[in-house]
DNA sequence: GACAGTATGTGACAAATGTAATAAGGTTAC
DNA sequence: GTAACCTTATTACATTTGTCACATACTGTC
Protein backbone atom coordinates (compact mmCIF):
# COMPACT_ATOMS: atom_id res chain seq x y z
CA UNK A 1 0.00 0.00 0.00
CA UNK A 2 1.42 3.33 -1.43
CA UNK A 3 1.28 6.07 1.33
CA UNK A 4 1.33 9.60 1.14
CA UNK A 5 1.62 11.95 4.39
CA UNK A 6 0.95 15.61 4.53
CA UNK A 7 1.12 17.93 7.82
CA UNK A 8 1.94 21.06 8.94
CA UNK A 9 4.22 19.52 11.44
CA UNK A 10 7.56 17.54 10.99
CA UNK A 11 7.57 15.89 14.11
CA UNK A 12 4.19 14.38 13.03
CA UNK A 13 4.59 13.28 9.47
CA UNK A 14 7.70 11.25 10.82
CA UNK A 15 5.96 9.65 13.59
CA UNK A 16 3.58 8.81 11.33
CA UNK A 17 5.79 7.15 8.75
CA UNK A 18 7.73 5.42 11.46
CA UNK A 19 4.84 3.81 12.85
CA UNK A 20 2.90 2.98 9.24
CA UNK A 21 6.07 1.57 7.75
CA UNK A 22 6.36 -0.94 10.90
CA UNK A 23 3.49 -3.00 9.09
CA UNK A 24 5.15 -4.34 6.10
CA UNK A 25 2.29 -3.75 3.88
CA UNK A 26 2.69 0.16 3.75
CA UNK A 27 5.44 2.28 2.46
CA UNK A 28 5.19 6.01 2.73
CA UNK A 29 6.08 7.01 -0.55
CA UNK A 30 6.00 11.34 0.33
CA UNK A 31 5.83 13.62 3.04
CA UNK A 32 4.89 16.77 2.59
CA UNK A 33 3.90 20.12 5.09
CA UNK A 34 0.86 21.99 3.19
CA UNK A 35 -2.15 21.57 0.54
CA UNK A 36 0.05 22.59 -1.89
CA UNK A 37 2.21 20.07 -1.52
CA UNK A 38 -0.76 17.54 -1.12
CA UNK A 39 -1.83 18.21 -4.45
CA UNK A 40 1.54 17.69 -6.15
CA UNK A 41 2.09 14.77 -4.42
CA UNK A 42 -0.75 13.54 -5.27
CA UNK A 43 -0.29 13.87 -8.79
CA UNK A 44 2.91 12.89 -9.48
CA UNK A 45 3.18 9.59 -6.91
CA UNK A 46 -0.75 8.57 -7.30
CA UNK A 47 -0.86 6.87 -4.01
CA UNK A 48 -3.17 3.98 -2.76
CA UNK A 49 -4.51 6.72 0.22
CA UNK A 50 -3.56 10.37 0.87
CA UNK A 51 -3.38 10.75 4.39
CA UNK A 52 -3.69 14.58 5.38
CA UNK A 53 -3.82 17.21 8.24
CA UNK A 54 -6.79 19.40 8.15
CA UNK A 55 -5.50 22.68 9.71
CA UNK A 56 -2.19 23.95 7.37
CA UNK A 57 -0.82 26.98 6.83
CA UNK A 58 -1.00 28.07 3.28
CA UNK A 59 -3.93 25.50 1.82
CA UNK A 60 -6.29 23.83 4.24
CA UNK A 61 -6.57 20.12 3.68
CA UNK A 62 -9.97 20.73 2.86
CA UNK A 63 -9.26 22.79 -0.17
CA UNK A 64 -6.81 20.58 -1.14
CA UNK A 65 -9.30 17.68 -1.03
CA UNK A 66 -11.51 19.93 -3.16
CA UNK A 67 -8.65 20.00 -5.88
CA UNK A 68 -7.78 16.57 -6.04
CA UNK A 69 -11.06 15.14 -6.09
CA UNK A 70 -12.32 17.26 -8.63
CA UNK A 71 -9.88 16.30 -10.91
CA UNK A 72 -9.88 12.49 -9.52
CA UNK A 73 -12.83 11.29 -8.11
CA UNK A 74 -11.51 8.23 -7.56
CA UNK A 75 -8.92 9.64 -5.05
CA UNK A 76 -8.64 8.33 -1.29
CA UNK A 77 -8.33 10.86 1.16
CA UNK A 78 -7.66 10.40 4.88
CA UNK A 79 -8.05 13.50 6.91
CA UNK A 80 -6.73 13.84 10.05
CA UNK A 81 -7.76 16.33 12.39
CA UNK A 82 -7.55 17.84 16.45
CA UNK A 83 -10.86 19.92 16.19
CA UNK A 84 -14.40 18.68 15.81
CA UNK A 85 -15.93 21.46 13.38
CA UNK A 86 -19.27 20.52 12.08
CA UNK A 87 -18.68 22.26 8.69
CA UNK A 88 -15.73 20.80 8.37
CA UNK A 89 -17.16 17.19 8.26
CA UNK A 90 -20.05 17.96 6.40
CA UNK A 91 -17.49 19.83 4.00
CA UNK A 92 -15.01 17.15 3.33
CA UNK A 93 -18.03 14.94 3.13
CA UNK A 94 -19.58 16.42 0.20
CA UNK A 95 -15.69 16.79 -1.78
CA UNK A 96 -15.92 12.82 -1.20
CA UNK A 97 -12.67 12.20 1.59
CA UNK A 98 -12.68 8.72 2.24
CA UNK A 99 -12.15 9.36 6.32
CA UNK A 100 -12.05 11.07 9.13
CA UNK A 101 -10.16 10.75 12.32
CA UNK A 102 -9.20 12.38 15.33
CA UNK A 103 -5.55 12.67 15.87
CA UNK A 104 -5.39 10.97 18.76
CA UNK A 105 -5.56 6.84 18.90
CA UNK A 106 -2.60 6.45 15.99
CA UNK A 107 -3.24 2.67 17.06
CA UNK A 108 -6.26 3.23 14.77
CA UNK A 109 -4.55 4.81 11.62
CA UNK A 110 -2.99 1.65 10.23
CA UNK A 111 -6.58 -0.22 10.42
CA UNK A 112 -8.04 2.67 9.26
CA UNK A 113 -5.81 3.12 6.00
CA UNK A 114 -6.39 -0.31 4.88
CA UNK A 115 -10.01 -0.23 5.58
CA UNK A 116 -10.04 3.48 2.85
CA UNK A 117 -7.48 1.53 0.36
CA UNK A 118 -10.47 -1.31 0.08
CA UNK A 119 -12.97 1.53 -0.89
CA UNK A 120 -14.23 1.50 2.43
CA UNK A 121 -15.15 4.74 5.03
CA UNK A 122 -13.76 5.40 8.38
CA UNK A 123 -14.97 7.73 10.72
CA UNK A 124 -13.51 8.46 14.02
CA UNK A 125 -15.98 7.82 16.97
CA UNK A 126 -16.69 11.48 17.80
CA UNK A 127 -17.06 12.25 14.46
CA UNK A 128 -19.57 9.15 13.93
CA UNK A 129 -21.29 10.70 17.07
CA UNK A 130 -22.04 13.97 15.10
CA UNK A 131 -23.08 12.23 11.98
CA UNK A 132 -26.67 11.74 12.82
CA UNK A 133 -27.28 15.92 13.46
CA UNK A 134 -26.07 16.16 9.88
CA UNK A 135 -28.30 14.28 8.10
CA UNK A 136 -31.41 15.12 6.65
CA UNK A 137 -34.23 13.33 7.78
CA UNK A 138 -36.70 12.88 4.89
CA UNK A 139 -38.63 9.86 5.81
CA UNK A 140 -42.12 9.60 5.11
CA UNK A 141 -41.90 7.06 7.71
CA UNK A 142 -40.86 9.34 10.75
CA UNK A 143 -43.72 11.33 10.36
CA UNK A 144 -46.38 8.55 10.98
CA UNK A 145 -45.01 8.64 14.58
CA UNK A 146 -46.60 12.42 14.89
CA UNK A 147 -50.21 11.30 13.61
CA UNK A 148 -50.12 12.50 10.52
CA UNK A 149 -52.27 11.02 7.75
CA UNK A 150 -51.54 9.40 4.33
CA UNK A 151 -52.86 12.70 2.46
CA UNK A 152 -51.30 15.07 5.36
CA UNK A 153 -47.69 13.32 4.52
CA UNK A 154 -47.79 14.04 1.07
CA UNK A 155 -48.76 17.42 1.36
CA UNK A 156 -45.75 18.25 3.83
CA UNK A 157 -43.66 16.28 1.93
CA UNK A 158 -44.26 18.64 -1.27
CA UNK A 159 -43.99 21.45 1.29
CA UNK A 160 -39.99 20.60 1.90
CA UNK A 161 -39.78 20.32 -1.74
CA UNK A 162 -40.76 24.20 -2.13
CA UNK A 163 -44.08 24.05 -3.42
CA UNK A 164 -46.82 26.82 -2.96
CA UNK A 165 -50.25 25.63 -2.08
CA UNK A 166 -51.48 26.14 -5.51
CA UNK A 167 -49.15 23.81 -6.87
CA UNK A 168 -49.62 21.25 -4.29
CA UNK A 169 -53.16 21.79 -5.23
CA UNK A 170 -51.87 20.89 -8.90
CA UNK A 171 -50.28 18.08 -8.26
CA UNK A 172 -52.69 16.50 -5.95
CA UNK A 173 -55.50 17.39 -7.58
CA UNK A 174 -57.28 19.28 -4.87
CA UNK A 175 -58.43 22.46 -4.13
CA UNK A 176 -56.07 25.16 -3.05
CA UNK A 177 -58.45 25.33 -0.06
CA UNK A 178 -58.33 21.70 0.78
CA UNK A 179 -54.94 21.86 0.61
CA UNK A 180 -54.50 25.10 2.98
CA UNK A 181 -56.56 22.91 5.45
CA UNK A 182 -54.51 20.27 5.03
CA UNK A 183 -51.54 22.19 5.86
CA UNK A 184 -53.17 24.00 8.97
CA UNK A 185 -53.84 20.96 10.47
CA UNK A 186 -50.28 19.45 10.17
CA UNK A 187 -48.28 22.70 11.74
CA UNK A 188 -51.15 22.09 14.30
CA UNK A 189 -50.21 18.28 14.93
CA UNK A 190 -46.46 19.03 15.02
CA UNK A 191 -46.81 22.49 16.85
CA UNK A 192 -45.25 24.69 14.34
CA UNK A 193 -45.86 28.08 13.28
CA UNK A 194 -45.56 28.10 8.95
CA UNK A 195 -44.67 26.37 6.04
CA UNK A 196 -41.33 27.23 6.13
CA UNK A 197 -40.90 25.32 9.67
CA UNK A 198 -42.88 22.43 8.64
CA UNK A 199 -39.97 21.72 5.53
CA UNK A 200 -37.45 22.45 8.38
CA UNK A 201 -38.55 19.95 10.09
CA UNK A 202 -39.45 18.02 7.62
CA UNK A 203 -35.39 17.76 6.27
CA UNK A 204 -33.59 17.92 9.71
CA UNK A 205 -36.30 16.75 12.63
CA UNK A 206 -36.01 20.37 14.24
CA UNK A 207 -39.18 20.78 16.26
CA UNK A 208 -40.03 23.94 18.46
CA UNK A 209 -42.25 24.14 21.21
CA UNK B 1 -12.82 -10.00 19.59
CA UNK B 2 -16.33 -11.41 20.47
CA UNK B 3 -18.90 -11.28 17.40
CA UNK B 4 -22.48 -12.26 17.47
CA UNK B 5 -24.18 -12.71 13.39
CA UNK B 6 -27.54 -12.85 12.85
CA UNK B 7 -29.03 -13.25 9.33
CA UNK B 8 -31.95 -14.96 7.53
CA UNK B 9 -29.84 -17.68 6.02
CA UNK B 10 -28.33 -20.17 7.93
CA UNK B 11 -25.46 -20.78 4.98
CA UNK B 12 -24.28 -16.70 5.00
CA UNK B 13 -24.11 -17.05 9.29
CA UNK B 14 -22.09 -20.09 8.38
CA UNK B 15 -19.80 -18.83 5.67
CA UNK B 16 -19.96 -15.95 7.57
CA UNK B 17 -18.51 -17.26 10.98
CA UNK B 18 -16.04 -19.78 8.96
CA UNK B 19 -14.29 -16.45 7.36
CA UNK B 20 -14.22 -14.73 10.71
CA UNK B 21 -12.77 -17.45 13.03
CA UNK B 22 -9.66 -17.74 10.09
CA UNK B 23 -8.66 -15.12 11.94
CA UNK B 24 -7.64 -15.78 15.35
CA UNK B 25 -8.37 -12.62 16.96
CA UNK B 26 -11.73 -13.42 16.18
CA UNK B 27 -14.36 -15.46 17.90
CA UNK B 28 -17.93 -15.82 17.23
CA UNK B 29 -20.02 -16.17 20.13
CA UNK B 30 -23.46 -16.99 18.94
CA UNK B 31 -25.31 -16.81 15.95
CA UNK B 32 -29.07 -16.04 15.40
CA UNK B 33 -31.32 -15.62 12.64
CA UNK B 34 -33.90 -12.60 13.21
CA UNK B 35 -34.10 -9.53 14.94
CA UNK B 36 -35.39 -11.08 18.29
CA UNK B 37 -32.49 -13.12 18.18
CA UNK B 38 -30.48 -10.35 17.77
CA UNK B 39 -31.54 -8.92 20.59
CA UNK B 40 -31.63 -11.58 23.02
CA UNK B 41 -28.03 -12.65 21.89
CA UNK B 42 -26.54 -9.30 22.34
CA UNK B 43 -28.15 -8.55 26.11
CA UNK B 44 -27.10 -12.18 26.96
CA UNK B 45 -23.50 -12.18 25.16
CA UNK B 46 -22.47 -8.32 25.02
CA UNK B 47 -20.10 -8.75 22.33
CA UNK B 48 -17.63 -6.75 20.72
CA UNK B 49 -19.36 -6.03 17.49
CA UNK B 50 -22.76 -7.24 16.78
CA UNK B 51 -22.78 -8.26 12.81
CA UNK B 52 -26.29 -8.23 11.31
CA UNK B 53 -28.25 -8.49 8.48
CA UNK B 54 -30.99 -5.84 7.81
CA UNK B 55 -33.94 -7.96 5.93
CA UNK B 56 -35.13 -10.16 8.37
CA UNK B 57 -38.46 -12.33 9.01
CA UNK B 58 -39.83 -10.99 11.15
CA UNK B 59 -38.12 -8.30 13.42
CA UNK B 60 -35.87 -6.41 10.84
CA UNK B 61 -31.90 -5.52 11.00
CA UNK B 62 -32.88 -1.56 11.63
CA UNK B 63 -36.00 -2.48 14.29
CA UNK B 64 -33.43 -4.77 16.20
CA UNK B 65 -30.81 -1.73 16.14
CA UNK B 66 -32.85 0.65 17.46
CA UNK B 67 -34.07 -1.60 20.13
CA UNK B 68 -30.58 -2.15 21.25
CA UNK B 69 -29.05 0.72 21.03
CA UNK B 70 -31.92 2.79 22.68
CA UNK B 71 -30.99 0.06 25.52
CA UNK B 72 -27.06 0.73 25.14
CA UNK B 73 -25.73 3.50 23.76
CA UNK B 74 -22.36 1.91 23.22
CA UNK B 75 -23.32 -1.16 21.30
CA UNK B 76 -21.87 -1.21 18.39
CA UNK B 77 -23.56 -2.60 15.20
CA UNK B 78 -21.99 -3.19 11.78
CA UNK B 79 -25.38 -3.73 9.63
CA UNK B 80 -24.84 -6.07 6.27
CA UNK B 81 -27.23 -5.78 3.00
CA UNK B 82 -28.15 -6.45 -0.40
CA UNK B 83 -29.57 -3.24 -1.31
CA UNK B 84 -29.22 0.53 -1.15
CA UNK B 85 -32.11 2.29 0.28
CA UNK B 86 -31.79 5.97 1.14
CA UNK B 87 -33.88 5.90 4.02
CA UNK B 88 -32.56 2.52 5.51
CA UNK B 89 -28.99 4.40 5.79
CA UNK B 90 -30.22 7.45 7.33
CA UNK B 91 -32.58 5.42 9.90
CA UNK B 92 -29.07 3.02 10.67
CA UNK B 93 -27.14 6.37 11.14
CA UNK B 94 -29.24 8.62 13.27
CA UNK B 95 -30.17 5.03 15.50
CA UNK B 96 -26.08 5.34 15.84
CA UNK B 97 -25.25 1.85 13.86
CA UNK B 98 -21.28 1.79 13.83
CA UNK B 99 -21.12 0.71 10.23
CA UNK B 100 -23.25 -0.39 6.83
CA UNK B 101 -21.57 -3.22 4.39
CA UNK B 102 -22.95 -4.48 1.19
CA UNK B 103 -23.21 -8.02 1.29
CA UNK B 104 -20.48 -8.62 -1.17
CA UNK B 105 -16.64 -8.34 -0.55
CA UNK B 106 -16.78 -10.52 2.32
CA UNK B 107 -13.04 -9.73 2.40
CA UNK B 108 -13.01 -6.48 3.98
CA UNK B 109 -15.51 -7.89 6.65
CA UNK B 110 -12.92 -8.75 8.80
CA UNK B 111 -11.01 -5.27 8.47
CA UNK B 112 -14.35 -3.53 8.93
CA UNK B 113 -15.16 -5.16 11.95
CA UNK B 114 -11.64 -4.74 13.47
CA UNK B 115 -12.21 -0.99 13.09
CA UNK B 116 -15.78 -0.83 14.31
CA UNK B 117 -14.64 -2.52 17.38
CA UNK B 118 -12.49 -0.01 17.89
CA UNK B 119 -15.19 2.61 18.15
CA UNK B 120 -14.77 3.63 14.67
CA UNK B 121 -17.83 3.90 11.72
CA UNK B 122 -16.85 1.91 8.60
CA UNK B 123 -19.46 2.51 5.24
CA UNK B 124 -18.77 0.53 1.97
CA UNK B 125 -17.78 2.22 -0.95
CA UNK B 126 -21.13 2.53 -2.46
CA UNK B 127 -22.95 4.18 1.01
CA UNK B 128 -20.09 6.27 1.00
CA UNK B 129 -21.07 7.69 -2.68
CA UNK B 130 -24.49 8.49 -1.58
CA UNK B 131 -23.92 10.10 2.05
CA UNK B 132 -23.37 13.47 0.63
CA UNK B 133 -26.48 13.91 -1.21
CA UNK B 134 -27.74 12.69 2.96
CA UNK B 135 -26.33 16.06 4.36
CA UNK B 136 -27.58 18.84 5.44
CA UNK B 137 -25.97 21.58 3.81
CA UNK B 138 -25.74 24.29 6.45
CA UNK B 139 -22.83 26.10 5.19
CA UNK B 140 -22.44 29.85 5.62
CA UNK B 141 -19.58 29.51 3.33
CA UNK B 142 -21.28 27.89 0.48
CA UNK B 143 -23.90 30.68 -0.03
CA UNK B 144 -20.60 33.30 -0.52
CA UNK B 145 -20.17 31.33 -3.54
CA UNK B 146 -23.68 32.72 -5.33
CA UNK B 147 -23.31 36.25 -4.21
CA UNK B 148 -24.33 36.69 -0.80
CA UNK B 149 -23.31 39.59 1.12
CA UNK B 150 -22.73 39.04 4.81
CA UNK B 151 -26.33 40.25 5.87
CA UNK B 152 -27.96 38.61 3.61
CA UNK B 153 -25.92 35.41 4.75
CA UNK B 154 -26.92 35.77 7.86
CA UNK B 155 -30.85 36.74 6.96
CA UNK B 156 -31.03 33.03 5.08
CA UNK B 157 -29.63 31.08 8.03
CA UNK B 158 -32.40 32.28 10.15
CA UNK B 159 -34.83 31.78 7.74
CA UNK B 160 -33.68 28.14 7.23
CA UNK B 161 -34.19 27.80 11.02
CA UNK B 162 -37.92 28.79 10.44
CA UNK B 163 -37.30 32.52 12.13
CA UNK B 164 -40.38 34.97 10.60
CA UNK B 165 -39.74 38.02 9.17
CA UNK B 166 -40.27 39.73 12.53
CA UNK B 167 -38.38 37.76 14.46
CA UNK B 168 -35.56 38.03 12.46
CA UNK B 169 -35.31 41.31 12.56
CA UNK B 170 -35.34 41.34 16.75
CA UNK B 171 -32.37 39.49 16.59
CA UNK B 172 -30.67 41.03 13.58
CA UNK B 173 -31.77 44.52 15.42
CA UNK B 174 -33.32 45.76 11.93
CA UNK B 175 -36.77 47.21 10.78
CA UNK B 176 -39.13 44.43 8.94
CA UNK B 177 -39.22 46.06 6.01
CA UNK B 178 -35.30 45.47 5.93
CA UNK B 179 -35.38 42.11 6.46
CA UNK B 180 -37.56 41.85 3.97
CA UNK B 181 -36.11 43.34 1.41
CA UNK B 182 -32.74 41.25 2.40
CA UNK B 183 -35.09 38.19 2.11
CA UNK B 184 -36.31 39.75 -1.51
CA UNK B 185 -32.95 40.33 -2.60
CA UNK B 186 -31.50 36.79 -1.57
CA UNK B 187 -34.46 35.00 -3.75
CA UNK B 188 -33.33 36.62 -6.88
CA UNK B 189 -29.81 36.27 -6.88
CA UNK B 190 -30.61 32.30 -6.13
CA UNK B 191 -33.85 32.08 -8.48
CA UNK B 192 -35.97 31.40 -5.80
CA UNK B 193 -39.58 32.17 -5.21
CA UNK B 194 -40.27 31.81 -1.41
CA UNK B 195 -38.63 31.60 1.93
CA UNK B 196 -39.55 27.88 2.44
CA UNK B 197 -37.46 27.38 -1.25
CA UNK B 198 -34.72 29.33 0.48
CA UNK B 199 -34.78 27.35 3.44
CA UNK B 200 -34.91 24.24 1.28
CA UNK B 201 -32.43 25.41 -0.83
CA UNK B 202 -30.10 26.23 2.49
CA UNK B 203 -30.51 22.79 3.97
CA UNK B 204 -30.09 20.55 0.71
CA UNK B 205 -28.71 22.43 -1.79
CA UNK B 206 -31.48 22.21 -4.37
CA UNK B 207 -32.01 24.40 -6.40
CA UNK B 208 -34.89 25.45 -8.94
CA UNK B 209 -34.72 26.75 -12.00
C1' DG C 1 -77.78 2.77 12.65
C1' DA C 2 -74.67 5.87 15.00
C1' DC C 3 -70.20 7.52 15.51
C1' DA C 4 -65.44 8.52 14.53
C1' DG C 5 -62.20 9.43 11.14
C1' DT C 6 -60.58 10.71 6.67
C1' DA C 7 -61.18 13.22 2.41
C1' DT C 8 -62.85 16.98 0.30
C1' DG C 9 -64.77 21.46 -0.43
C1' DT C 10 -66.25 26.53 0.38
C1' DG C 11 -66.06 31.45 1.89
C1' DA C 12 -64.37 34.99 4.67
C1' DC C 13 -60.81 37.13 7.12
C1' DA C 14 -56.30 38.51 9.32
C1' DA C 15 -51.63 38.19 9.11
C1' DA C 16 -47.37 37.29 6.83
C1' DT C 17 -44.82 37.56 2.85
C1' DG C 18 -42.71 39.35 -1.46
C1' DT C 19 -42.07 43.36 -4.81
C1' DA C 20 -41.05 47.88 -6.30
C1' DA C 21 -39.67 52.43 -5.99
C1' DT C 22 -36.97 55.35 -3.60
C1' DA C 23 -33.53 57.31 -0.45
C1' DA C 24 -29.49 58.19 2.27
C1' DG C 25 -25.11 57.12 4.76
C1' DG C 26 -21.04 54.09 4.61
C1' DT C 27 -16.91 51.62 2.50
C1' DT C 28 -13.94 50.39 -0.93
C1' DA C 29 -11.56 50.60 -5.20
C1' DC C 30 -9.88 52.72 -9.30
C1' DG D 1 -14.05 61.93 -6.54
C1' DT D 2 -16.88 58.97 -8.51
C1' DA D 3 -18.70 54.59 -9.33
C1' DA D 4 -20.06 50.43 -7.20
C1' DC D 5 -21.71 48.19 -3.53
C1' DC D 6 -23.53 47.31 1.22
C1' DT D 7 -26.52 48.66 4.90
C1' DT D 8 -30.49 50.50 6.39
C1' DA D 9 -34.98 52.42 6.00
C1' DT D 10 -39.89 53.77 4.46
C1' DT D 11 -44.25 53.41 1.92
C1' DA D 12 -47.54 51.19 -0.80
C1' DC D 13 -49.39 47.28 -2.99
C1' DA D 14 -50.45 42.44 -4.56
C1' DT D 15 -50.17 37.82 -3.27
C1' DT D 16 -49.74 34.00 -0.35
C1' DT D 17 -50.53 31.90 3.65
C1' DG D 18 -52.89 30.25 7.77
C1' DT D 19 -57.27 30.04 10.52
C1' DC D 20 -62.08 29.23 11.30
C1' DA D 21 -66.46 27.72 10.61
C1' DC D 22 -69.09 24.95 8.18
C1' DA D 23 -70.62 21.39 4.79
C1' DT D 24 -70.72 16.91 2.23
C1' DA D 25 -69.53 12.32 1.50
C1' DC D 26 -67.27 7.98 2.15
C1' DT D 27 -65.20 4.83 4.92
C1' DG D 28 -64.92 1.83 8.76
C1' DT D 29 -66.25 -0.07 13.71
C1' DC D 30 -69.10 -1.01 17.64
Amino acid sequence: MRIVIVDDDVFVTGALKTILEANEDMTVVGTGADGKDAVTLYQSYRPDVLLMDIRMKEMSGLEASKEILSSDQEARILLLTTFLDDEYIVKALKYGVKGYLLKQDYACIAQALRAVCMGQSVFGTEITAKLPGLLNTKSASDLKEYGLSGKEQEVAALVAEGFSNKEIAGEMFLSEGTVRNYISGILEKLGLRDRTQLAVFYLTGKLWE
